[in-house]
DNA sequence: TCCTTTCCGATGCGCTTGTATCGAAACCTA
DNA sequence: TAGGTTTCGATACAAGCGCATCGGAAAGGA
């Protein structure tokens, strides 16, 4: 048993250089050549490591995933409260909307994705997926909040947390085009919580 | 001055016809050998038509928009009240949206080029440039609704416009994925609505 | 009628793409 | 240390791309 190699590892370092190219130049610029050398493994490793571009790309989508929940993990931990529900929840959107360079760059590969997906249905399939997660996880929160008194009494958790999703997916798209600034995005953002608070 | 065609609905047809890929497959599928045959043209005329491509898929841009318009304008026309501006902003807000299946495939070429607008300048420039003209609708809309007591006083036509923008956006995006249906999505924007109302 | 001018359809070219192939190198086991 | 197994790097290949080329067809003026 030979040669063995880290490929998670590698797989990772391989879904990053997508991701770049990604951000930088759309899905057309997502090559299987640009994405070896940016990583700097020759094109064999990329094929032992996805046995087809379409395995590579849904291994990327995964990893666009993994990179904004951990910026929304980081974002918590750092927060005065990073216990509070409020707080989970406000730095969770602040943290899914592109308003810095990282974030921007997560933004267009995910808007990349979601014009994909419209005519795609395997990835299409994938996307509903993790937008159901995410809307669970902030009817959850809205939920908690609304039983701790920090939210108003008789909200719709499940309403409220749609109403969220289609929020961040709009700003998101205004920021990236420029009609929306970081701040102007932020005061939007505030203003939603703020009509959410008891 | 021998053999002389109708340029211009050549362009269109051709347009139609790379508007109707893009609807299918996305950008990587609008090329010019599927448009010249779906357009019932040969390629040379393609050619002869636009010089290169990117002219090509800048005035499919540019036929996107007169599309949506065109389909904004049916429904105000076909609406009770034509003339009113709460008419109107409903209607334009509603035709802008995909709830059937022709404003389906509008927006997903929509999306395409929205992807594409965040990592190409120039594409990004004209799509800011559409989203200015759509808010400034808006915000004229918002403001004639108010001033005859129809919305209620005091708002602000450019915030309100612009959270109006971004609500379709969001909205499209959801209904695209699939996370919000036609009726859902009719409740969010009779709300959005019934909120500005006096 | 013929000629000039415009147009178009077909074909070719250079390039890039994803994928397949294969000899060589690397590593563990015996 | 020898052998066998796994991995990798380079290359080959067919397909598809945008674009260039060009001979002939079409149409109005002389």
């Amino acid at each position: 048993m030979p040669r063995v190699v880290d490929h998670e590892s590698r797989r990772r370092r391989i879904a990053a250089a997508v991701f770049g190219l990604i951000a930088e130049g759309g899905l057309e610029a997502a090559t299987l050549r640009e994405a070896a050398d940016r990583a700097g493994v020759s094109m064999g490793a990329v094929q032992r490591c996805f046995a087809t571009k379409e395995q590579l790309m849904l291994f990327v989508h995964d990893y666009l995933n993994a990179q904004v929940t951990a910026r929304v993990q980081t974002r918590i931990d750092a927060a005065p409260d990073p216990g509070d529900t409020v707080t989970m929840l406000a730095e969770t959107l602040a943290g899914i909307l592109p308003l810095d360079e990282d974030s921007r760059a997560e933004s267009r590969v995910w808007l990349a994705f979601a014009a994909q997906a419209a005519v795609d249905p395997a990835l299409g399939e994938l996307q509903r997926r993790s937008y159901r997660e995410l809307a669970a996880l902030f009817a959850l929160l809205v939920r908690a909040a609304a039983e701790s008194g920090r939210f108003r009494a008789g909200l719709d958790p499940d309403v409220v947390a749609a109403d969220l999703v289609t929020m961040t997916d709009g700003l998101s798209v205004q920021l990236l085009v420029g009609l929306h600034t970081p701040d102007s995005a932020r005061v939007v953002l505030d203003a939603r919580l703020d009509a959410l608070r008891a």
